[in-house]
Order: structure tokens, then C-alpha cells, then sequence
DNA sequence: CTCGAGATGGCCT
DNA sequence: GGCCATCTCGAGT
């Protein structure tokens, strides 16, 4: 199946990007998905900071989403995702790669929106030495693993405050959404009802840094 | 560029 | 014990 485009970065471009408070990430986590395209996320450590401008986000519910890790329940491994928006998820999956998301929606309800990829805008030489086996800097964080590593996220950012300007994980969206953009296909959804009932995968059209990988 | 296969460990049933 | 919200590498077009 081929994915539909659609318009990109209208409106956004030049548009600053601020600062987001708790109120917006206190929404569904497909509005918040939109809002997060081509935001700056950026984090520091004693190494220094690397920031990703994000190009390809998905959304996740909660009990009513097969596809969500919540989809069963709280556990110790999500509690996050059942923590206040605008907090860090990190999960490690597939024995190897840590992914981090982003709380939305009320505290005490599930959602989150995965960051699936993204340009290095900032710290590119750090991000370097994170992901040796990158050829070019467009594969440094093009994908969920990618990015969390290449901003050196891993599981000890669970939790953490993403709305604190001054924390290890900050954010900076754009105040004028980028929109425009298509639902994919997403992942960890199997049978037609993945496309069709949860397209919920966003991203910025025709962006080189989009992930490759594309559910099947 | 694309495709296919293997690695690898925590979580959930 | 099976299942992954994946990545890298090698080989083929």
C-alpha cells in the first residue's frame, strides 16, 4: 500500500518556536502529535546538548489502543505513560534500543506520542560520536532508536519533566502548527484495522530524515 | 537505492 | 515461551 502526501510546513515556516506548558500537552495525543512536528527537542548532559528537530511523530491512546503499551493496564514498565503530560516515557525494546515519548492527556490517563525521527540541529559532532555507525547525518536520528540515542536519552530519563525549560530534556514547538501532514501506517498494529482505525503516524512530507522503516 | 536476516533481553501471559 | 513501537550489515538491482 502507498502512503497518501500531503501539504507541508505551511504556515510554520519562520514561525517561533515557545516553550510548551502543561495545558498543551493536555490533550488528545493526535493533536498533540501535530503540534510536535518540527519542534526542537533537545537534550543536555555533562557531555553536552544535542538538539533534534522532530519529522516524524505517532500517537498512542491507552486502554482502547492494541497498538499502546497501556493497552493491558498500568505496569511498572509504563507507569509514565500514566504520569503528568509533558513528561519523558522511555522503554527499551527489542533487547537493544531505548525509544522515548511524551506523556499527553490528563494525569492518571494513558497516551503518548513516540518520537520516531528527526533532524540534528544542534550538538551534531556529540551526536557523531553517539551513533559511529550513522554514513551520513541524516540517518543520526532517523528513526525512534536512532533518536533517543542520538540525544543520549535512555532509561534513566523516564519521568523526567520535559516542561522544565531548565531540565535534561527541554522542548521548544512551534507556535503555529507546521499541519498538513498525513497519517501512515503504524506500527505494532496488525490486520487492515491498522491503517485504517489508527492512522495515527505522523510526519513533515518529503523530509529526508523521516524513518525508512514503514509497517508492511 | 532496495531487500532479507540475525541479534538480543525485558516484559507479559 | 512468545512477543516485540528496531537497527545494522551484506548482497542484489
Amino acid at each position: 500500500m502507498r502512503e497518501r502526501s500531503a501539504a507541508v510546513l505551511e504556515g510554520a515556516q519562520g514561525a517561533p518556536r515557545v516553550a510548551p506548558d502543561a495545558a498543551w500537552f493536555t490533550r488528545s495525543p493526535q493533536e498533540v502529535a501535530l503540534g510536535l512536528l518540527d519542534a526542537h527537542v533537545r537534550a543536555k548532559s555533562a557531555d553536552g546538548a544535542v538538539t533534534v528537530r522532530l519529522s516524524e511523530v505517532e500517537a498512542y491512546g491507552g486502554a482502547d489502543d492494541p497498538g499502546s503499551h497501556a493497552f493491558r493496564g498500568r505496569t511498572a514498565r509504563n507507569a509514565a505513560m500514566f504520569g503528568p503530560p509533558g513528561h519523558v516515557y522511555v522503554y527499551f525494546t527489542y533487547g537493544m534500543h531505548w525509544c522515548a515519548n511524551l506523556v499527553t492527556g490528563p494525569d492518571g490517563e494513558a497516551s503518548a506520542v513516540l518520537l520516531r525521527a528527526g533532524e540534528v540541529v544542534e550538538g551534531v559532532e556529540l551526536a557523531r560520536t553517539r551513533r559511529p555507525t550513522s554514513r551520513t547525518d541524516r540517518d543520526l536520528a532517523s528513526g525512534p532508536a536512532r533518536l533517543a540515542n542520538a540525544l543520549g536519552i535512555r532509561g534513566g530519563h523516564d519521568g523526567a519533566d520535559a516542561l522544565d525549560p531548565g531540565g535534561a530534556v527541554s522542548l521548544r514547538v512551534r507556535e503555529v502548527p507546521a499541519g498538513g501532514v498525513a497519517g501512515g501506517p503504524r506500527t505494532g498494529v496488525s490486520g487492515d484495522g491498522g491503517l485504517a482505525r489508527y492512522p495515527w503516524r505522523y510526519r513533515l512530507e518529503g523530509d529526508p530524515t523521516v524513518s525508512r522503516y514503514r509497517a508492511a
